[in-house]
DNA sequence: AAAATCTAAATTGTATACAAAATACATGGA
DNA sequence: TCCATGTATTTTGTATACAATTTAGATTTT
């Protein structure tokens, strides 16, 4: 009798994860909106837990970029400008690249397999109009490349850097005139992996980036008025 | 009486910020080593605090990437190995690279003094050997180019990259031979912001990156033994 | 001696208590 | 009406208490 009963004990998980995990969801969809205050007490009554875990999930928060605390004051969900946004996609443009010219060097065929499946499976729900799975395939197809870097440290950044735009894009995702240039644009990219171009795919995915870069500023300023 | 006595009442800083940042100081200098384990309370007793402020200031170290706690584990300091210091390089090799890039555009006249200045100062301590200066005049000039990129995302990402690397920099600094590269180095980011040329200081940037990167592997390597 | 089991101590997870500061609101005066 | 002041309430900061789990050591068993 080995120990085949490890299954999955490691269920356990800390308060301060599952509050930390709730509020980052309420904060990306939106249901906690910038600059709205995160206040212990109210949160800690509403999840049925202490303060204590709130208090630390509210750290993890504020380390992640998603939340502003001012001494004595408490904290609120951060509040982002045009130039701020700006700032994150141009971080965002460099790793990308970054991203998919190791991608370029270390997709496996399996992958590259999965790559043009997702990339199929985006392309249908773009003809259904199913936001949610279209932004859903959009992630996937982009997870794939991320993983495919080896690369942890640049899979995290890149992860952060997506959260912050999160709200936005799916704004963008949205607008059906589009989507026949993000789908020639995944193409690009994926023909460039498959065969190596490693200038090429930096090129496509720049591009790609530089794009939704582009909406996603349009879209702020018609907000902000 | 206009209110002029706004000082510093700011001064206040709450503990968990003081913790945190004692501890980091601690793991950078290599006080707290890796791989050691970060007990509340021993680390609560030590500092003459309590438990709470402690256990926040590990939610943030872990959020930075210092420490790695499991579930009814505990924490402890992060372990770093030869590939997550190449994972780390590689980012910062891209970023640095974008940082020169818009410093380039951005940068004063006053800053790029500042910027020659600096230099010249690290210049000087490498005739001196003052390891702790060189390190110092070093992490000024590359501030000084973080800043002009005004871009903060950036920057922050960027000085958490500086920051995994920080241990083996400092014995990076320690060898002499190396002076002379850095100086030119130096100098040739100088000479390309000063001229606007935008490509050559990329190159100027990658190549400083490059080398450090190569120096710090091979220490690396040489204390794995 | 090696392995397994039990027990005591140490350690983390969570809740709560109390102090200090900030906020909101009411009251009083110009 | 507007501003200032004072007071009550809310909210954060910190310490502590207790429960649950892990760890280490001792004891027993094979």
């Amino acid at each position: 009798m080995t120990n085949e009963l490890t299954l999955n004990m490691n269920a356990y998980l800390p308060l301060r994860d599952v509050v930390f995990h709730t509020l980052r969801e309420a904060i990306l969809k939106g249901e906690l909106k910038p600059g709205e205050r995160l206040m212990e007490l109210q949160l800690a009554s509403k999840l049925g837990v202490s303060r204590t875990p709130i208090r630390e999930a509210i750290r993890m928060l504020e380390q992640e970029g998603l939340a502003v605390t001012v001494p004595r004051k408490g904290a609120e969900v951060a509040r982002m400008t045009e130039k701020d946004m700006e700032d994150v996609l141009l971080v965002r443009e460099a790793l990308d690249e970054l991203a998919a010219a190791l991608a370029c060097e270390e997709m496996t065929k399996e992958e590259l397999e999965e790559l043009k499946n997702t990339s199929a499976e985006f392309e249908a729900y773009t003809k259904t109009g199913e936001v949610k799975c279209i932004a859903e395939a959009d992630v996937r197809f982009h997870d794939i490349i991320y993983r495919a870097t080896r690369n942890p440290k640049l899979i995290s950044i890149l992860n952060n850097l997506r959260e912050q735009l999160y709200r936005y894009r799916v704004e963008y995702l949205k607008d059906e005139k589009n989507y026949p240039t993000l789908i020639r644009e995944h193409n690009e990219i994926i023909m460039g992996i498959a065969a190596k171009e490693k200038e090429k795919v930096k090129a496509a995915m720049h591009n790609h980036v530089n794009n939704q870069a582009a909406a996603v500023k349009e879209m702020i300023r018609g907000q902000s008025v």
